[in-house]
DNA sequence: CTGTTAGCGCATTCAT
DNA sequence: ATGAATGCGCTAACAG
């Protein structure tokens, strides 16, 4: 089937009268080739297009030149701008991106791992599926010298380099602008309670409750179920045994939109019976919802920074190190605050 | 830096006192093998954690058992569904994703053709970006016998399976849902002339107009610009040389946003002044918009029905017809027209 | 049904 | 500075 089958080490060695060993080397810019012929043999490479065949390549150096990057969704602007930024500086470096989404579910990540166990990379970049509890699949390649970075979604029993956001001073932050609005019955919206970035936004909410010198309510902490329509539901009937409930805070953006549609289908006024504030990253929803404050991360920055510790170690063949962990700071949007574009 | 180096064919026939050969064919379900030392052979692989190596499988038979998706970008509703979608099929097929974004610039397009002709991926999954002109980059590696679907973004000059939108049909439906709703100067907001799903949804807007006797107007049909700040300078000069603009159908989604800042910015009030439709895959923004009508594309499924004619092409070695093609249909949603969830 | 042999394309010894 | 030989781990052609 394949037509024009594109050229091999082999055969350019023998068009420039040479063995493939001294091609290869040539070609690699090694010290023990005089420039003469190294000149010599780039040039002629270039004029017939020779790309070498990275699968054998691989094989041979054990380099794949391509990142795992393991996320819970993609349909989330979240996650979507964070590839974005992994891509980008990926393909900057000449590394390829494999994708793999886990739907937040544990067993679909184990599986995964596996995958990543198989030499297809060079490297990991991970944000954890909300539903995992054992980070022992990680491990496994962390200790076989595979390089992991977390970002987001990070577990601290994962030994790694973490990028994340200031998850306790945003949480508190949108908690206090809650407060300022007049709010005194907040309920606070989690995905789960074994990830770290649930606890430290449950942290910052609370301390920030107490800071305003309310008590916090546990029947308030709602944790989130696995389909949205559940959601909704455990929201509505939040709401309708705490009526007084006057503001939500959401720590993840499908449980803000969640929130939104609670609130619509029990007829609740927005803004004016009850204030909604949530993690987002959608760009439009700061401009197109009236009453929405939103919290966004900088999803970009994230995957770029990720991604560049991640590249860093692998170019440089150092280990990744705990302590080039970086935490980045998220942004209050308030309806009305931003510029222009 | 390898701690415990997996286990490789070799040795697995070792413990076995097999040779590999028939370890190999074992581990594969050959037909040639007895059914007693299969189930030995699979029993200890299991038992020893056999992972074949890919890489070493890739270059000896060219199945690499991954596909290349070729994206204009990926912080944009519409796309990430698309993954979401695509990633799916191939998980339950067993295969991986290899992903590049080109930010709809050609060049970067070029690039990724070329990688994508290494031999890492068995066949690819590409939106055209709108800057395309030529599409010689990817017929090359049609005609080298690597399998290739467009879905969205497609262009006829390249001779592959499609899967698309009734563009022509859900622009015409858009544009008469604005006649219908009193417009009479609608503006119409494009990507670029050399995309068919711009000609199609342009076919589409001017058939409405005619059916409702209006004329259509060029000085109304603008084409996008690089940048959204650009996009928005071009919108809000339209509206103001054209200030009897009372509708905008945008064809894509960052066009929508970019009307809704223009508006906003001359101070136009959205229902009433000027009503705004546009292509749009957030599920939030007709939930959380108020006057924006939305197109919605399937965008999920379309990943999918992309993604499985490949890999049917794929799994049973055949190639991939245009005869194949799909074509699915758009969902128009006004705003509180939707259900609950 | 199973074993022997060969080689995918490249990078790396070891020679010279 | 260059070439010859070896093998990464696996699959396939060719025996038996």
């Amino acid at each position: 089937m394949l037509t024009s089958a594109p050229i091999n080490l082999k055969q350019l060695a023998g068009q420039l009268g040479l063995s493939s060993s001294t091609v290869s080397r040539a070609l690699r810019d090694s010290y023990e080739i005089s420039p003469a012929t190294r000149e010599r043999v780039q040039q002629l490479a270039r004029q017939v297009n020779y790309q070498p065949n990275p699968i054998a390549s691989n094989l041979r150096s054990h380099v794949s030149k391509t990142i795992g990057v393991v996320l819970p969704q993609v349909d989330n602007h979240f996650f979507a701008s964070a590839i974005d930024g992994i891509e980008e500086v990926a393909q900057a470096h000449g590394y390829h991106v494999l994708i793999y989404l886990t739907h937040d579910q544990a067993a679909q990540e184990k599986t995964v791992a596996s995958f990543l166990g198989q030499g297809r990379v060079d490297g990991i970049l991970v944000a954890l599926a909300s539903a995992t509890r054992s980070v022992g699949h990680f491990d496994k390649l962390r200790q076989r010298g595979l390089p992991i970075v977390q970002f987001d979604r990070v577990n601290r029993l994962l030994d790694t380099a973490t990028v994340t956001t200031d998850d306790y001073g945003s949480a508190y932050q949108a908690t206090e602008h809650l407060l300022r609005a007049g709010c005194r019955t907040i309920a606070h919206l989690r995905l789960t309670e074994n990830l770290s970035i649930s606890r430290r936004r449950l942290q910052g909410y609370h301390a920030a409750l107490r800071d305003y010198g309310l008590t916090p309510d546990p029947e308030l902490v709602l944790s989130a179920s696995d389909t949205d329509e559940a959601n909704i539901a455990s929201i509505a009937q939040l709401l309708q045994q705490r009526p007084d409930t006057d503001g939500i805070f959401a720590t993840v953006e499908r449980l803000a939109l969640s929130s939104y549609h609670a609130c619509r289908r029990l007829g609740l006024s927005i803004p004016q019976t009850v204030k909604i504030i949530g993690f987002s990253n959608m760009e439009a929803a700061s401009l197109l919802a009236p009453g929405l404050t939103t919290i966004t991360q900088p999803a970009y920055a994230i995957g770029q920074e990720a991604a560049r510790i991640l590249l860093h170690a692998l170019t440089k063949r150092r280990p990744v190190l705990a302590s080039q962990s970086l935490e980045l700071k998220s942004e209050l949007v308030v309806r009305g605050s931003t510029g222009g574009a």
